[in-house]
DNA sequence: TTACCTGCAAACTATTTGCAGTACT
DNA sequence: AGTACTGCAAATAGTTTGCAGGTAA
């Protein structure tokens, strides 16, 4: 997942600051800091790391505010939610990005992407035979990594070991 | 989902005996009452709901009983867990019922099962390209129930009304 | 000026855990 | 007999909420 060119986050930028406007909501400073840091990452997140980057940069943003700001980007669609595990949410900038699925490795709990064709197949098969207007879709597998020089398996391998 | 007829219970019942035993796990009267609970569930059911289902049965059972039988159920695959929402965790019982997924109408909160042969083919192709052994996915697709005599829709609205 | 927004801390909720007593094997 | 299991209540963890200032418009 490459990170936007300066054009491209300008561009993000204006549909923030268009649905801010919109709704008449406030352009605060703290709004567009987290909105930056989030545009910065090039991978998913979770509501605490973007908050504790956010403080290591002392950047001076308390949590409800980036929950709160979460929901706002989530709410004009350039940041998607995912629930992974049963535990925290992770998120992800969403604009430009392709539309993908995730494969996580339940051994080390990598998470690769991968789009599949067949899955707008899917979509349109279900809309038109339950009459549904689809939204959205959220596709995990699951399953275990073979590559033996998986770096992600030793340092899981070597982090089990040592307890 | 039809439930199980009393023979597949009875087989269903057997292969968690089996498991308890190879384990090492003791059979005790509140892991079967649990059991069968789940097995007499038609639908999906939160933790707490099979919980209260229970105590309104005067079966004495405590919360941390119910999770823990629930994830012996899971360990044993006579039951799978869904991460719906960013809430509490569904589970419904496995044996013998067709693999499926769900589609979730986000103004009514029903859900549809549904079944795609593609995801198979999807499986497989991740499998292959990213060298994973598959262990399980979870596709949920959400969207709004387009049919007006939508039952769930009706009562939605007349409760959206009254608040 | 005004009410929306922020930070803080307390509240919440689903689930897990520690402990003392109970009961499978 | 011995140890896993149970119920209870307290602990946990992620997220939300209430409230008293602060600030964008």
């Amino acid at each position: 997942m490459p990170s936007l060119v300066p054009q491209q986050i300008a561009e993000v930028n204006k549909i923030f600051s268009d649905y801010l406007k919109k709704k008449g909501l406030r352009r605060t400073p703290e709004r567009y800091l987290i909105f930056e840091e989030v545009y910065g990452s090039e991978d998913h997140f979770d509501a605490d790391e973007l908050y504790v980057r956010l403080k290591r940069k002392d950047v001076a943003v308390s949590r409800a505010t980036v929950y709160n700001t979460l929901d706002l980007l989530i709410a004009c669609n350039l940041v998607v939610r995912h629930q992974f595990g049963d535990k925290q949410a992770k998120y992800e900038p969403s604009f430009h990005y392709w539309q993908h699925d995730h494969l996580i490795c339940s051994e080390c709990n990598e998470v690769f992407e991968f789009c599949d064709p067949r899955m707008q197949g899917i979509r349109e098969m279900v809309a038109e035979i339950f009459q549904f207007e689809i939204e959205n879709h959220s596709l995990q597998i699951n399953g275990r990594c073979l590559r033996n020089d998986c770096p992600n398996r030793e340092r899981t391998k070597a982090s089990t070991e040592a307890a």
